[in-house]
DNA sequence: GATGAATGAGACTTCATTCAT
DNA sequence: CATGAATGAAGTCTCATTCAT
């Protein structure tokens, strides 16, 4: 009866998702906040209408992006640092991920300025979950549990300056990456 | 009704002029690139009209400012570096002043981004000239002169990792900025 | 996968066309010429494609609407005016059907409306069938067949006043539509 | 100080205003619902940016439109109810009132469809609006005051009727309306 | 016959910029 | 000098329509 399985459009609509997300954290690496749907859709090679027939707009867009990313965060923070795996090895580790991922790259840079071009009451939400999945889990592998309100602030502090450093070569495109000077520079003590 | 003297005129201009680059900045961090003209009118407490007095368009006024920046960040590496000061007291000293004028934060921020997010044809004069006026000062502080290409990027990754660190208090818009923290965290080694 | 008889095919299409109708009438009447091809196929219950599977497009579909409304309105004048009916008895049976069958009463209100909604060259065509298979024959039963150009214009007050009232239930989309009020209120003196 | 004063501005203010309502009236009696800013720009004599310099979007437009005719309308139900003056009489005058003002008119029509072809939440507040300001002053003057919750139904019904019959004319933009025909089909009783 | 993924024309809306006062 | 009304280029987004399966 269904000239396409309901199994096959689902694999055309997840093949899709990806296509687009890929091509608007490219895009977002390339033109920032103000990427255009046309650049995205030309990214991912699909007609821009195409684009809205999976993300009702620009932010709905990016929440997705973000939201993805985020799962992919936790589960870095889940992996490296409740098992006994050491800061600096999640340090390099997200590095490389930020190479190889613009997505994930876009969700801590954008978490490092608060989610601050997006609109607020999605900003907030944004805020909240990447403090309780990736700052505090950090915080608590650098020993600094301690009931000060300020005492996530040392990991967010690492993680900004990792993300400004490695912004230098994602926005320059380069492949190459000084992950080793990166890590001399802002991991060394640990 | 009364014509003003050419003195008066030029002392009200002078003080627009830093109104209106003052409010910009400000702007700038509470929203990012989208900042509008109509924003930043009204953070200078002047008519919107009257931005369009002062600055033919947008970018002209991101201009001025970013080489008013300019102009003073140059000064700082002349006075902190040329004359055997060292990086780290530059280090901390940037901090400083990037919590207390924000113009001079937008500009690093965006050179650590490549100007990408500004119209190309400028965008490369402004990264040639934050290159030459603060990178290699910044690289010939660190005694990293050699004839590699990039040599200059070791000296780029502490200003990134400096302005990744900074931002996260920036944009928070909270007064105090963990500045000792960041500086053992980023330049404890020199 | 075994092939369908010509008359199998035959009598789906009937009753496709037969559900397409009827949504489309059901679905005018709650969002207007606004309607979208997608929520006629949903109220049918059918995927949107199926929709184009059968009419070309959007006025196309509606064209056809109209003008199997305009046949049974044709025959509900040529049933209750010629044949020595009352008027009266006339408007009672078109508030009935109006009530049972929304495209008729769709095509009625278009043509109330001189049919402004519709493109153009189309809209005059209706205009003028309605005149002649609807207004014209009720003009002539009121007895007033002169040769003033203006002898339909008390036919037409008589329908869209019956038009007006129906509405109110209508679009209220209530079973009981309050139909003896109605007819005391237009319907009293024939 | 202020180049233009406030008292000019505010001038200016109003007089733009009258010209988009009064074009957007027009412009929904020709074209319904589907009426695009361009057109009521073009009616108006202005450019479409200017449009939206007063109102934020087209459902905002609307949304004024509808509420300066229902202060309208409000005021109507006094002066022809509230004192002794008759329904027909009340009649009457409406019908003289949708022929000079279209944005009357408007009103009244989207009324008998219960403001359908608008966004819900909005929908409802002008569907009350109505009732309380304009059917349930007539219901009173008819002398229909029972309990019962359909007492409003005869007054909306006349308000349907007259609303179907001037519609004839107001949608053909003829000048003259049958009032005296329109009033003794319909108000004859009263 | 039936379906929904894909698409772009065209409408909606924003916002930098011009201009009259 | 100062202002805000006026404007349209350029984005955003909707939805009728096409098309592969």
């Amino acid at each position: 009866m269904t000239p396409r399985t309901k199994e096959q459009n689902e694999a055309i609509r997840t093949r899709r998702i990806g296509q687009i997300l890929r091509a608007a954290a490219e895009t977002y690496v390339l033109k920032g906040i103000n990427m255009e749907m046309r650049d995205i859709a030309a990214a991912a090679d699909l007609g821009y209408g195409t684009v809205y027939h999976y993300y009702k707009n620009k932010y709905d867009l990016l929440s997705d992006l973000l939201n993805m990313a985020l799962d992919e965060a936790e589960k870095m923070g889940l992996n490296y640092l409740s098992q006994g795996s050491s800061v600096k090895a999640y340090g390099i580790a997200l590095l490389g991920r930020w190479r190889k991922d613009p997505s994930l790259f876009v969700l801590y840079k954008l978490a490092c300025e608060h989610f601050r071009e997006l609109p607020e009451p999605e900003a907030a939400v944004f805020r909240e979950r990447f403090r309780q999945g990736v700052i505090t889990p950090l915080a608590e592998a650098l020993g600094t549990i301690t009931k000060d309100p300020r005492s996530d602030e040392s990991a967010f502090l690492i993680i900004a300056g990792l993300v400004g450093c490695a912004g230098l070569s994602v926005y320059r495109r380069s492949a190459d990456m000084n992950e080793q000077e990166i890590a001399i520079l802002l991991l060394g003590s640990f």
